[in-house]
DNA sequence: AAAACGGGGTC
DNA sequence: GACCCAGTTTT
């Protein structure tokens, strides 16, 4: 059983060390505002502090408001996303904002079920909007979160179960205050990512030491309970790269899958085939060069990709293609959203 | 080289 | 409710 006093006591220390350590200079937290939390924490999902604060100020100087970013094409958007990964999120993001114009008149709604009705946004990133930009009581429950109160109570399991998230979900409720919940909200999330650290906590900086349950034990990194682990399969896959002079032809790959309506290269499971896609697109290979191969790692499956030049000496046809897709100068900025693996083949080829 | 990270969507 | 998505960081 929880004790009521003990809750209250823990909102009270971890703000208290808000006060003394919390982050408060963020470039989303200077005149906060829905927009800014919401394109924050979409972008703090898959990425650190650090890496996402020049994506975030990019994408801000591009899109300052809501009806900028609905206004923008996707490939711009994927553009302002590329290198970030996890593009069906950048996707996820451009479509609420057109919900958020069409419907809701540019402005987050007020309850905590129209915005997880957005897509791509969940209850966590949900509650994260509407305390961090509206001082409102909702609970979060991010990566940082989940350790810090793992740990606090020895919540075992590993979170991606349902009943371990449940758990966790009823004490992230009950721990959250009724006031400076903004405050709140932040705090737990830079306690995760400052002090309780996946490995080597800082214990002896923490608000919480003294009733927290994996402290107590010595058992800190045994929490979160680990994911099962299992084997990553390897996939194989030749990439064609059609060069025409100092051109390349990529393709815009469907929305759905991998890499979803990012632009690369044409892949196939044998150089004939290759060789037929592109002639299907009314390119003439004229001679192949094989270069090296080079791993690209997802989690769940190793690619291993041939890049293949596909020499073409003769203008191109002009076809109507299924999917978008047109030549791009090698020495011009390419200003569509590209995959890292394209990324890197095209830095190769520009050498 | 392997493991961890993170949360929403889909089947 | 299990599994998928994807690139970077950490160990």
């Amino acid at each position: 059983m929880t004790k009521t006093k003990h809750n209250s006591s823990f909102a009270k220390r971890v703000l208290s060390w808000f006060d003394e350590n919390g982050r408060k200079h963020l470039p989303w937290q200077k005149d906060v505002t829905p927009y800014k939390v919401w394109i924050s924490e979409i972008m703090l999902q898959q990425t650190q502090v650090a890496t996402v604060i020049p994506y975030f100020n990019r994408f801000m100087a591009s899109y300052p408001s809501v009806f900028d970013l609905a206004n923008a094409s996707q490939d711009d958007v994927l553009h302002h996303w590329t290198g970030l990964g996890y593009y069906a999120r950048a996707r996820n993001l451009h479509k609420a904002a057109k919900t958020l114009v069409e419907v809701h008149n540019g402005e987050f709604p007020q309850s905590l079920e129209e915005v997880m009705a957005l897509p791509g946004i969940g209850r966590s990133t949900a509650g994260a909007i509407l305390s961090l930009s509206r001082d409102e009581r909702y609970p979060i429950l991010d990566g940082n979160v989940k350790r810090v109160l793992a740990r606090y109570y020895a919540i075992d399991g590993w979170p991606g179960q349902k009943v371990v998230e449940n758990a966790l979900w009823d004490v992230a409720e009950k721990n959250t205050p009724q006031s400076r919940c903004a405050n709140y909200t932040q705090v737990m999330m830079d306690l995760g990512a400052m002090v309780c650290t996946r490995s080597k906590p800082k214990c002896d900086e923490c608000p919480l030491q003294r009733d927290c349950v994996a402290f107590a034990q010595g058992k800190q990194t045994d929490y979160p309970g680990k994911k099962p682990k299992k084997v990553t399969p390897v996939r194989q896959t030749y990439m064609l790269i059609p060069m025409f002079g100092q051109q390349v032809f990529l393709e815009q790959r469907p929305q759905s899958g991998i890499w979803g309506g990012l632009y690369g290269f044409l892949e196939a499971q044998s150089v004939e085939e290759g060789i037929s896609l592109l002639a299907h697109r009314g390119i003439d290979v004229d001679e192949v060069q094989q270069l090296q191969e080079f791993r690209h790692t997802f989690s769940h499956f190793h690619l291993d990709i041939t890049p293949l030049i596909a020499v073409v000496n003769s203008t191109p046809q002009k076809r109507v293609a299924e999917n978008e897709s047109r030549w791009f100068l090698l020495d011009e900025p390419i200003e569509v959203g590209l995959a890292a693996p394209t990324t890197k083949i095209i830095k190769t080829l520009a050498k």
